[in-house]
DNA sequence: GAATAGATTGTCT
DNA sequence: GACAATCTATTCT
């Protein structure tokens, strides 16, 4: 895996200018990479949601709303929107379609790709572990993913990028989770995930 | 494996 | 002041 990834080269921004469904799909399969001063920790992903506001009343961009945390969402598609919540956990997202349209993707988990030792120690635990990154907060704990990268281009040469990954099982979809909030966009099957995956976070219950 | 409860703080109204 | 695109420990089956 080591060698696929030196290969890789970032997914380019076109990946990222399209349907934020279409991108939430098809980011199923692809790696993860965050290089640091303290080395490279990487994750396959097997669970990603959309969000495509301003209808989309679950997005932080219902309605329109645009504020300081959620700039990102609206600026260029192919750069990260990260957000804290709970004031605890990060999130990472990949801004996807055109300029203006405040979409994105929400990365939900990852399965554990090598090296595994910087994630192991960030997060404490063994890469045998099904909690070292099923779940968005995990993620970023584990990759190291924080503040830093707010707005990162994840097309250029940052520290942060997404790349080409294995082949994929089938990607099966259901409704998003935490967000019934929403109302009927809770029920939209925005939520994909690689069918059978043992990373995913939430089991689906479809 | 599944369900439940409590933690904890930045962000927006 | 209310709430949040969550996590962890705990308590069950």
């Amino acid at each position: 895996m080591a060698e696929v990834l030196r290969a890789s080269k970032p997914l380019p921004r076109a990946f990222y200018e399209r349907s934020a469904l279409l991108v939430a799909r098809e980011l199923v399969g692809k790696v993860l990479v965050h290089r640091t001063a303290f080395g490279v920790a990487c994750g396959r992903i097997v669970e990603t949601e959309a969000y495509r506001g301003p209808k989309d009343l679950a997005a932080h961009t219902a309605n329109g709303r645009r504020t300081p945390r959620n700039e990102a969402m609206w600026g260029e598609a192919g750069r990260a929107y990260v957000f804290q919540l709970y004031g605890v956990h990060w999130a990472f997202n990949a801004v996807t379609g055109f300029l203006g349209e405040p979409h994105a993707v929400l990365v939900r988990a990852l399965e554990p790709v090598a090296p595994f030792e910087l994630s192991e120690a960030r997060r404490g635990m063994s890469a045998e572990r099904r909690e070292l990154m099923n779940g968005p907060g995990k993620l970023c704990a584990a990759l190291g993913i924080g503040a830093e990268t707010y707005g990162v281009d994840l097309c250029g040469t940052s520290a942060l990028t997404i790349v080409e990954g294995l082949p994929r099982a089938r990607v099966a979809r259901s409704a998003r989770i935490n967000v019934a909030y929403a109302g009927e966009w809770a029920k939209r099957l925005w939520r994909y995930y690689e069918a059978g995956n043992r990373w995913v976070s939430v089991k689906p219950r479809d």
